[in-house]
Order: C-alpha cells, then sequence, then structure tokens
DNA sequence: GGTCGTTATATTTTAATTAATACAACGGTT
DNA sequence: AACCGTTGTATTAATTAAAATATAACGACC
C-alpha cells in the first residue's frame, strides 16, 4: 500500500464550553485586520461579510479575558481595529500548534503506508 | 497562562484530488453498515437518510481501487451489503491515526500552556 | 410468479445558512 | 456643527444544504 493517490489533511481549533474560541478561519480573520487595520477592509479582503466577521470577533472577545482586538468608532478616519498583544500572541501560538500537528500527521501517514 | 479553560479539537481525514475519502462521518457510517449488515440501517441508526449514506459509499468506493464495502440487493432478506477486509482495514488505520493526532495536540496544548 | 426488504434513483419540499441591503451611532478633525 | 469612514445592528433576499417522499429494480426463497 506504499504510494497511494492520497494525503492526510487535518483542522485544529481551541474551543471551550460555548464553542470554538480560535480556529483556521478567524486566525485568518485576525491576521487580515492586523494587516488592515479595520474589519470592514479586513472582511472584505477575505470575500468575507462584514457582518460574519463581526461576529466571529465578538465571539472570540468574548471568550477570552483579555481582549483580541480593540476597536474604535468614530474619530480620525472613521475609526478602526488594531489587534493586541495578547491577540498577536494567539496567531502566533495556534499556527505553530497547527503546523505541527501538520508535520506529525504528515509522517504517520507515511509511516503507515510504508507499513501496510 | 497553565490552566485556561480551553481545550484542542482536531479532524483529521484523507483526500486525494477530487475531495475526500475517509473522515469521522464516513469511518462512523462503515462502523454502522459492519454492524447493522444494511446501509438503510446503518443510516437509520445513526439519524443519516439513506441518500446521503448512499452517496457517502459511492464516494468512497469510487476513490479506491478496491471497493470498502459490497452491495446486494434483491434475494434473501432482500440484500444487503458487508464490508470487505480492505474495509475493514480502512476503519482500523484511520482510526488509529485519528487517535494518535488528537493525543499529539493534547500533549501539545497542554505544553503551550505551561510555557505562557 | 408472488413476496420480501433491500439498493438505486429522481423529484419535490423544507430548513438552514449565507449574502445583501439599509441605516443609526460614534467621535476626532476641520 | 458638518464630514468622514468605521463600527454596530436589524431586516430582508438569495442561495445552498438537507430532508422527505415516491417509485423502480433486484433476486433468493417459498
Amino acid at each position: 500500500m506504499a504510494n497511494t493517490p492520497f494525503h492526510v489533511r487535518s483542522r485544529v481549533w481551541i474551543a471551550d464550553q460555548k464553542g470554538t474560541f480560535l480556529g483556521e478561519g478567524r486566525i485568518q480573520l485576525l491576521k487580515a485586520i492586523e494587516e488592515k487595520g479595520s474589519i470592514t477592509k479586513a472582511a472584505h479582503s477575505m470575500n468575507m461579510s462584514y457582518l460574519k466577521a463581526w461576529k466571529l470577533i465578538e465571539s472570540m472577545n468574548n471568550s477570552s479575558e483579555m481582549p483580541l482586538v480593540i476597536r474604535t468608532s468614530g474619530g480620525k478616519g472613521g475609526g478602526g481595529t488594531i489587534l493586541t498583544t495578547h491577540g498577536e500572541k494567539a496567531i502566533r501560538l495556534y499556527q505553530e500548534l497547527n503546523m505541527r500537528c501538520q508535520e506529525f500527521l504528515k509522517k504517520e501517514f507515511e509511516a503507515l503506508n510504508k507499513k501496510y
């Protein structure tokens, strides 16, 4: 069974009792916000509706003691939202965990293919 | 950051170019078929429509050189479907891979929590 | 050849999700 | 106080997914 046309894929997410806290889509959104400086622009850049992005952020901030982003409406340029250091750390930790998981699965899957 | 209310969750699946071949739902379906001896009963036992179950099985058998199940319609008792040895092996291998992934992630997540 | 419970398939109906639209609130800046 | 682009929120429309329904085909068995 060595050399199959198959590959292994995975999704990992962090959750609490209420549901998911951080997942691949949420991390991607956080990174877009970090880059663009606003929810509106971030959502648009990744073809997501503002409403969906807003709900995701609301959920994340509610699940965390310290907010991941801070939002301001009104003011210079109309407002915007920026990541907290806590938000930046969340991105790094998730991505490291996710990358390690993918590497682990790749090795395990190749080992299975050789074995059988 | 040690002791958070969070935990890590994951889904792993095997895919080819056409899409997913084996995932958690498909494995659960295979196991139900193994137990019940028919698609109809298996689907019903897991609150899945016969149509959805049939499509999943069709997809799996199409992605695999050797079929995972063999189906017979008509005959004694109306027919039924049973797993091939290849299908039985697929269940075992997926579940082992999935279990190892979950153990790995649990350890990694705990390590992250201690570290930060 | 009639019966059985299953597989196979198409069609319709319903539910759920997502997208689109509209507009109020905000508050520094000019 | 008017302006700006954003956040916040509600409502409606559109799309997609899922479920329900119906029916034909199958073939060993009696």
